[in-house]
Parts: structure tokens; sequence; C-alpha cells
DNA sequence: CGATTTTCATATGTACACATATGATTTATG
DNA sequence: CATAAATCATATGTGTACATATGAAAATCG
């Protein structure tokens, strides 16, 4: 029974948003990882592989905003992409600031053998809710962007 | 039109419960440094000692578990608590292995100015939603886990 | 068109987050 | 009671995440 009446008593971590949606974001960290074990591919390694599967060349900060990573965080993940030979970089010949980037041969078929796991880990995520409130809490999610 | 209609091209990021996590996560704690600027405390710096100046004294990793931290997270966590001068460690005379840790006067003075705006962070995340919409949304969450 | 501003990528520093390893201590078990 | 197992705190290494600074290049604007 620790809690006083006092502002400071009545302010219950368990019950923030921040808190909660920290938790969260572990745990369905934990479950990527322990699904897509093996394959050595993080959470935000992963993003950036599908977008770059999609999407075919991307200069690195447009990577980063189609994955929602700042420009020194995406910096960091491709490097750590490409030191694996995953993915590729060229000079952008009509912007000599940007470095045009693309799944190389190999990125290319991790990326094709490990995007289909995706849908596993968002259903593992999802579990514990009906499929009602999966579509609630995903719609929810979006509006709070 | 990127996108194929194939496996890989069918896959969504923007559509999948971590991808949404990790961006309301990141607008979490934007939104908490934000408006506590100045006071010089993260989010699980704050969960910290929110936590010990409810329960008073508490283990180090007792503390963790409170607040949803791994032992090597929240090592560093009151780590830098310490060094601040915010919490201070004894040993716990039952028990050789554990640090029982507690806000310095200082610490105590800093979670009472700061507690309280934490409901303000939490009301600013949740701005984009109805009062309906928050609680669901809650309710939802706290069954992710 | 020249100066200002913006954008791009890189670099550094701080702070989570967790796996794994270690050593000390306590608890559980045979 | 001695051994095994579990818990505690620390340490190291990898990987986000972001602020801030830097230098190069492009876009804007007066």
């Amino acid at each position: 029974m620790g809690g006083k009446k006092t502002a400071v008593g009545t302010y219950r971590l368990e019950d923030q948003v921040g808190h909660l949606l920290r938790r969260a974001h572990q745990r369905a960290t934990a479950i990527f990882l322990e699904r897509l074990n093996g394959a050595r591919v993080t959470p935000t390694q992963f993003a950036a592989l599908a977008k770059l599967a999609d999407e075919g060349e991307l200069s690195q900060n447009h990577l980063g905003r189609l994955t929602a990573m700042d420009p020194a965080t995406i910096q960091g993940v491709t490097r750590r992409l490409k030191v694996r030979g995953l993915v590729t970089g060229r000079a952008d010949p009509k912007d000599g600031r940007r470095t045009l980037l693309r799944l190389s041969a190999k990125g290319a078929r991790l990326a094709k053998s490990v995007i289909p796991q995706g849908f596993g880990v968002s259903e593992g995520v999802l579990e514990p809710l009906s499929k009602a409130e999966q579509k609630q809490l995903l719609r929810l999610l979006k509006r709070l962007t």
C-alpha cells in the first residue's frame, strides 16, 4: 500500500500512456527477435530492408523518413547493413549530397525470406486481443501520430 | 506505386503493430522531454524516481521490476541518478546481495516538483483522441502485456 | 547572381534495452 | 549439511534513439 493521498501518491505509473507504450514496445521487440531468431535482423533493420525491397532505391535520409528514423539513427542502421553486405550505396549523380541505397542480391534474398515472417510477429503481438480489438488498437495507434 | 502483388509487396510496414508502437513511443518520449525540459530527467529516470517516492526503499532489481527495466538497464539508470545525488544506496543488512535504494532529500524534492507534470505529459500524448478513445487505448495496451 | 538557408550524410556524446558473463550470496534440494 | 540452483549487482558488447556540430552541396531568395 505505498501511495499517499497527495499529488505525488496519486500518480500511478502503470496507468500512464508513456509507460504502457514503452512496455508494449518492449514486448513487440521481444516477440520479433524471438520469431526471427537466426535471421540476425533487428526490427529497425527489418523495416529498412522491407522499404528497400518495396521502393528499390532510396536516399539514406529518405529511407529514414519512411521508417521513422532520424538521420543519425538511419545512418547507424544502414552502416550495419552495409557491413553485412545486405545493402549497397552509390553517390546520387543528380545530387552530390545524397547516397542512394539499394538491396544487394544477398539482401534481396534475405528480405524475401524474412518479410513474410513479419505477419506472424504482428499476429503474436496482437494475440491477447480479439480481432475487433486488434483493429481498434491499430486505428487508435495510427491516430496517435 | 512501390509494392508488388507478391508476399513481399503486401507487407505494409505502417500497418504493423510493432512499427506503430515504436512510433507512438517515440512521440511519447518526445513530448515528455519537451514538457520536462529543464528537469534534466528522462522517462525511465522519472519512473524510478516516482516509484522510490511511492515505496520509500527498494532493492535495485525490485525497482527494475516495478518500472519494467531489466537488471542491466536499471543499473545504468540508478547509477546516473546516484551520480547526480538524487538517489542513495546502502547494503541490505538482511541480504548481502542487495543494495537498498532510496531518494535523497534532493531527489525527494525533485520528485515532488516533477511528478505532477507527469499528468500533463500523458494528456499531451493522448490529446489526439477523445476521452472514450483514450480509455479504450489504455485498456487495450494493458491487455498487451 | 551572390548570399542565406536548407538538406544531406557523418561524427560525437548520452541514454535506454537487452544478451551474456561473472562473482558473491542466498535459497532450495538431496 | 553439502551441493546445486537461483538471485543480485556489475560488466561488456551491440543496437536503437536523439541532440548537437560539421562540412559539402543544393535550393531559395533578394
